[in-house]
DNA sequence: TAGATTGTTAATCGATTAACAATC
DNA sequence: TAGATTGTTAATCGATTAACAATC
């Protein structure tokens, strides 16, 4: 189904298209063509018909994309149709709010477990996951490997805790700290961040500059 | 200081750039020269003087560029030194996170307010910072302007949030629900997204893609 | 059939890399 | 001075847009 190799631009804008067509399925539309769902998402028609190109022929002459079908086809290029498994490390305020709001079945993973120094945790549960201390992650690993680590210890505690995952075997590492890791010690591991303060001082950059 | 339009790439890296030079700062680096820093930050050095020469000359020949002067300059090109101000929409877990452990004045930000429905909270006070009933927001802003909101709010109340605090001036929004803004219907705002969701299933193509 | 809309090829635009003269 | 390293111009590469034949 997919043709050769996939441009990171073209990667990134996935997510966004299976979430556009995620809301048209849910309010019922049947079909959609590339210049509507272009103008929905504020892209071109054309980069919409190249992008899908990249996969196949998902679309047919004279009628457009089915939704269902596409936001199906999608889900499965992202491999949402795996049931990756997923641990959190480090349970404050940031890795408690995953815990208990973020919905990961729906993007198909399956939350496993999540590890915490902060004693009066341990042994607990939030969100339904049962809460480790930080030391039992090689441990459970072993016997439980999962595809994916949610870093959101402290910054202080953010390479070695990566390093240790890497050493587990997990294949992804999804950064919540502000520290860049260091990929060349994360041989194997993809390593995607969500870089707070990078975001928020983007922010800053164009609300200053339009107010010189 | 800035040379016409600067491009939308380099602004994304300025503020890597910055946490890399304040990290070299921190650490009592006082020159660094752009082959040096590439290594660093996994770039080139071409691309890295390209990307600087936007904004001017701040390196020497035969050196390199002065670590301090560079973070200062980056800083005031962010916008860093301007004071902003910011107050929170929605206090639920991830807006508590922000409020007790995000650094916001270490970004120029001054953290002025937070709003939540819920009356359990209102009144009482979460990282030094007041919160106020949802509905006391226009009367807030009205006096007590504020440059960005921070939308930690349900998705369901994301759009309708979104409006009123255009409504109330600001000029920045920092996204973290999954919606898109509808960014027609705010004129003249900034929107930065954080989208987990889009992240995660970036995360979840590339662990997917290398094991097919 | 006629109208609509795809998938794809070609053209344009923007971003990155390479090269090198200028100069500290 | 000699060596190092910038800033900038030119060359390459990649991504987006335009155009259109194919076809539902």
């Amino acid at each position: 189904m997919r043709k050769g190799k996939i441009s990171p631009a073209v990667i990134r804008r996935l997510p966004r298209y299976y979430r556009h067509l995620d809301d048209l399925f849910k309010a019922g539309v049947v079909r959609i063509s590339s210049s509507a769902l272009a103008g929905n998402m504020g892209l071109t028609a054309s980069q919409i018909r190249q992008d899908l190109s990249c996969f196949g022929g998902f679309g047919q002459q004279g009628y457009g994309y089915n939704v269902e079908r596409l936001r199906g086809e999608i889900a499965e290029i992202l491999g949402m149709d795996r049931d990756h498994t997923v641990v959190v490390l480090g349970v404050g305020n940031l890795g408690r709010a995953l815990l208990e709001n973020f919905p990961f079945t729906r993007y198909g993973f399956r939350l496993e477990a999540a590890f915490e120094v902060d004693q009066t945790l341990v042994g607990s549960k939030l969100g339904g996951v049962q809460i480790y201390h930080y030391d039992e992650m090689e441990r459970f690993l072993r016997t439980s490997p999962a595809d994916v680590g949610v870093l959101t210890v402290p910054g202080s505690a953010a390479a070695r805790t990566a390093k240790r995952l890497a050493a587990c075997g997990v294949r992804g590492i999804w950064n919540f700290t502000n520290v860049e890791l260091p990929e060349s010690e994360l041989p194997g591991v993809q390593v995607e961040n969500i870089h707070f303060a990078d975001s928020l001082l983007t922010l800053s950059y164009f609300i200053s500059e339009e107010q010189p």
